[in-house]
DNA sequence: GATGCCTCTGACAACGTTGTCAATACGCAC
DNA sequence: GTGCGTATTGACAACGTTGTCAGAGGCATC
């Protein structure tokens, strides 16, 4: 029965303490230290330091929060289907986090559920988040944004928007209307008039910005806007293929599609197949995000680069830089970024045939 | 400058002392009642759980760490580039630590670092986490194992395996070499004969086990195996894209590919269309894995599916199991899973014709 | 030489919970 | 009624850290 011991102490990490009695000095002295606060001399940092590396010192988290009012951990909130996008926020976020000093604590929810707005506070308190990275939609919902901040909860938000919102709330925002302008330019360039739009979720922000970029483009290139050719949906990709069939269905087909995403430009390239239309010889698809997946699909789609990871990763260093004030005078700003156009097979001058033996 | 009040407390969360105020008993009890700890009257527990519920209240995780030894947080660790096998993961570990009121530390790593161990050791100590779910190919290098065991750091390893090892360690284990079996023989079934293989990582214990069932299958239906159809590789698209460019050279051809898993198959599939190849009418793909890629492609691949979440889910409470032997005698055994074949149309009797006009 | 004002350091309490151990109450057999 | 075992409860310390506040020492000024 008695296959394997149990250590009866898994080897004492050691703590402040320990730090202390070898350095010679007091807790408070090391907590300085390893707080980097000012006001040590520097041989006693030092000492301390030297201390620390010896026993391979690291403060307990636990103990920390407990301590403390701001916890060394930050939550990161998002709702969003698609596995690519959630991957590299979580991933950027981590980064800032571990540059930072600080923990990470994922909340996938559900945006529709009604007391969201609570849960989150719970969430923070239970777990004494020092803060949260809203991801879109979430961080996109006025009412509970102002909520969060009325409970006294930091945040930062990754939003949608061409420019500064400058609404008193902190965020990383991500101009979709200027990507989505060259996307449908990219188009219209390679002499595309009847352009297809299909629309992402309504409850996204970034959807009405594609939709804003793709309209502006139109009226700087004087070619009217169709109704007919914008089509309402979900950023899936059943509402690309089901979005596509309906173009395809018109009297006057588009000869090029915007989907909103690439899950709906993947959808509208399966609707083509099904239809044995030749993309992108006959119909021109583009994307928008630059999954992976838009590279290895066949033809590979043009669409544009959210740099994702950096801009999570961003949110993060902004939230962390908000929560103490001690680092330098240098208060943190709103950053803008903004997605570039990837130009791949999936699109191609109008009228253009395919040679036979490629 | 003032435009936002700065509230001094953030609404004060209740703590196990305003609960015992409530209730009338002492700290220990209402402790006693949130830990479900048996000899607490029926009574005194229903009158705590009514203040309790009254209050709000919720325990400090922070405190609960840093006071008992298991803390009530585990760790995931993994290194797996594909997304939909991460987020699955997560998703299925996140759903059983919420079951149990733990909270979950995600710790993505690189598995070809020389001191992971140490780094994992680290971790676990750092966090206090009560312990860790092991993904592959962490999971499957025993050395890492051993020397986790050793630290007296609990785990549940999920592993590729056709049946429970057994080897004192705990896991969650998934026949691959069962399901690449099935797949192998479908293909058989369909009237073909010279199918290609194209291995997954070889870090990775899946990847034999996968080719294992291969091997197996056409051992049984007495088809020799060649070697020339079997190529190494990584568990990626580029990999199938390569290896389907090396089969297609071959003098005499393959009618069927079996791709390590759905990134593989992708290549593949690209590979022959870029070759002009007629899937499924000229060549069968098979995959595996069932990610949600494999859905959407054109044409959709026939792959095998595991149930990643459930997967994950059930190590997660596995090991949580494991951390409290309180609940009542059964202990914890190992689990294993099966994928299932899940047929789409990237796979077809051989030599059948295309239809002209689908 | 006294005073004030820095800079640096340390003693101590506190954060919210749980483990230990003792105390009380109750039931039952003698 | 006494003794004993079991069920239930509570007092207290402890987990490892940081905030508060006070003290020690050095230096410049009067």
């Amino acid at each position: 029965m008695a296959q394997r011991i149990q250590r009866q102490t898994p080897v004492n990490r050691p703590t402040i303490k320990d730090v202390a009695r070898r350095a010679n000095v007091s807790l408070k002295t090391v907590s300085r230290v390893i707080n980097s606060e000012a006001s040590v001399r520097e041989d006693t940092r030092e000492r301390v330091q030297r201390a620390i590396d010896e026993l391979n010192y690291a403060p307990d988290q636990a103990a920390r929060n407990l301590r403390s009012a701001s916890s060394h951990a930050i939550g990161l909130v998002y709702d969003n289907p698609n596995p690519y996008y959630v991957i590299s926020v979580q991933n950027g976020v981590l980064a800032a986090c571990h540059d930072q000093g600080y923990g990470l604590q994922i909340h996938p929810c559900d945006s529709s559920v009604p007391d969201l707005a609570d849960e989150l506070c719970d969430l923070v308190r239970r777990t004494r988040l020092a803060g949260l990275v809203l991801a879109p939609p979430m961080s996109e919902r006025m009412e509970l944004i102002r909520y969060l901040a009325d409970n006294g909860i930091k945040f930062v938000r990754i939003i949608s928007a061409a420019e500064d919102p400058d609404d008193g709330y902190p965020c990383v925002y991500v101009d979709d209307r200027d990507a989505a302008y060259d996307i449908t330019e990219h188009l219209i360039q390679l002499g595309h008039q009847r352009i297809g739009f299909l629309w992402g979720g309504a409850e996204h922000r970034s959807s009405p910005e594609r939709f804003k970029g793709y309209e502006s483009a139109l009226k700087d290139y004087d070619i009217p806007l169709d109704k007919k050719l914008v089509i309402p949906g979900d950023y899936s990709f059943d509402d690309g293929f089901r979005g596509a069939r309906r173009l395809f269905a018109l009297r006057d087909r588009p000869t090029a599609i915007f989907g909103s995403n690439d899950e709906i430009a993947a959808g509208v390239l399966a609707a083509a197949k099904a239809n044995s239309i030749d993309v992108p010889y006959e119909l021109s698809i583009a994307g928008f995000e630059d999954s992976p997946f838009s590279k290895q699909s066949w033809p590979a789609l043009t669409t544009a680069k959210q740099a994702t990871e950096d801009i999570a990763r961003h949110a993060a260093l902004r939230l962390i830089a908000e929560l103490k004030p001690s680092t330098s005078g240098a208060a943190p700003v709103n950053r803008g970024f903004s997605p570039q156009l990837v130009i791949r097979d999936s699109t191609a001058r109008v009228g253009l045939k395919a040679r036979k033996n490629d």
